[in-house]
DNA sequence: CGCCAGGACGCCC
DNA sequence: GGGCGTCATGGC
């Protein structure tokens, strides 16, 4: 990743990044898109720095309004630029099936997210659509004039008092979530230094947290890349493409090895409708 | 109308 | 331990 200066904004210069591809992928959901001169412009946030994102061209973007000190200290962490997205997708090529997902949609990178958001989102994508998971986190940040809520503000909520977000049986989910980790029982920064089966028996103690959200959360928000959420899709890829197991030697990228494939057994299955 | 969605829970055996 | 019905909601 390359990058300089430019007025108020911030141009970045990174082949193995693309925006649609990586902001709307099924990892994160509160990023939008908007309309622009630009070929894709995006708005979203991360914890409470907000942000105005374009792609200009292939491996070329402009971080709007960013002042250098807030780039390095955000999002080059957030966007997971001091990993080689090449280096990685080199050795995922050795991989039949995994080398046409990476040359099918190369520019997906793991965003490093906020474990609480991901936690509370990952809870509502149960048995539930990509679409409507945005439209109930939506709901859950209008309530907060746009800023997701902490853990403190939810855990001040009941199931009734969340009716108003249409997460169904999800809502006496949530409330259990955050008020586990409002009262400590639920450490999301402790565990997300724990080894891994220790972290996941934790994050399954709060109701809702099943073997897939589990692993979505210490991926998605705790950055271990060894984590490999299962659902409907991967199972299909694993079925089919996959039937003696998925290759050892990539079991400590196996999360980021993922999320490509996720992208293309879901693109394939699109284009055969 | 029925089927499905980045599943988990409760109950049964 | 594995199998199965149920759980809200909305798009198709």
């Amino acid at each position: 990743m390359d990058y300089r200066v430019q007025g108020n904004d911030i141009i970045v210069f990174e082949p193995d990044l693309d925006l649609d591809e990586t902001l709307d992928c099924g990892q994160a959901f509160r990023w939008k898109k908007i309309p622009s001169d630009y070929e894709c412009t995006y708005e979203g946030a991360f914890l409470n720095d907000k942000l105005t994102v374009s792609q200009l061209s292939k491996g070329s973007f402009i971080f709007h309004n960013t002042d250098e000190n807030a780039f390095i200290s955000r999002w080059i962490s957030y966007f997971d630029f001091e990993t080689d997205y090449s280096e990685l997708k080199r050795a995922f090529s050795e991989d039949e099936t995994l080398s046409k997902a990476c040359s099918f949609a190369g520019g997906i990178r793991l965003l490093r997210q906020d474990s609480w958001e991901c936690l509370i989102s990952f809870i509502i994508s149960q048995n539930n659509n990509i679409p409507r998971i945005k439209g109930i986190i939506d709901r859950l940040c209008d309530n907060y004039h746009g800023r997701f809520p902490d853990h403190e503000q939810l855990s001040r909520e009941t199931a009734d008092t969340l009716s108003y977000l249409r997460s169904g049986f999800r809502a006496k989910y949530l409330a259990d979530a955050a008020a586990k980790v409002a009262d400590g029982s639920a450490d999301l920064a402790k565990i997300a230094e724990m080894p891994i089966e220790n972290a996941r028996n934790e994050l399954k103690k709060i109701k809702g947290v099943g073997p897939k959200v589990a692993e979505c959360v210490l991926l998605f928000g705790m950055y271990r890349t060894e984590a490999f959420p299962v659902d409907v899709w991967i199972k299909r890829v694993l079925a089919e493409y996959y039937p003696g197991g998925f290759p050892g030697y990539l079991s400590d990228k196996a999360g980021i090895a993922q999320q490509y494939l996720f992208h293309y057994i879901r693109s394939i299955s699109k284009d055969k409708e």
